[in-house]
DNA sequence: GCCAACGTTGGC
DNA sequence: GCCAACGTTGGC
């Protein structure tokens, strides 16, 4: 039973766009500990996963994503020179976790947030209730019913 | 650029 | 353990 996930981006920092070119990316950087948990707890090859593109106009899920390696030490904390270091992490601690993702589609059309805030279905979605949380779980129906309203 | 929401830090 | 101060996120 794959989980399904949403995992927000700046589209100026990393897009869909870059997504697709790569194939796949590493997803190091996450700093909140409800993330962190989702991440190093529950993220399995093979999950789903809703691209989002926060601040960007407008903001929305641009794509699909598939989980590609399960949590790692994020080793982005223990680099002094990393905009993302934590002094506080060690080889004992590592503190913070990472994934990889792998590309799965580029919606044609974005689906802007306010559609998803507006759909039937989809009330109960996190980004419409915890908004700043950046790595979210999401229900099986509410993501097959983004899917089909992005392709 | 503003600002509401909210997570984190640190003094007590 | 409380809570004020502070920093960050992210929509608008």
């Amino acid at each position: 039973m794959p989980n399904y996930w949403l995992l927000k981006t700046e589209p100026r920092s990393y897009s869909i766009d870059d997504l697709e070119r790569d194939g796949h990316t590493t997803w190091e950087g996450v700093r909140n500990y409800q993330a962190r948990n989702f991440i190093r707890d529950d993220m399995k090859v093979g999950d789903g996963v809703l691209f989002y593109h926060s601040s960007a106009k407008p903001p929305g899920v641009a794509g699909l994503a598939r989980i590609s390696r399960a949590a790692y030490p994020d080793p982005t904390a223990r680099d002094s020179k990393s905009h993302y270091y934590d002094a506080k992490a060690s080889d004992e601690d590592p503190r913070w976790f990472m994934v990889e993702i792998e590309f799965v589609d580029k919606f044609p059309e974005l689906i802007p947030l306010s559609t998803i805030r507006d759909a039937p279905g989809l009330e109960e979605m996190l980004l419409n209730k915890k908004s700043r949380l950046s790595v979210q779980p999401v229900a099986k129906a509410e993501f097959e019913l983004v899917k089909g309203m992005g392709m």
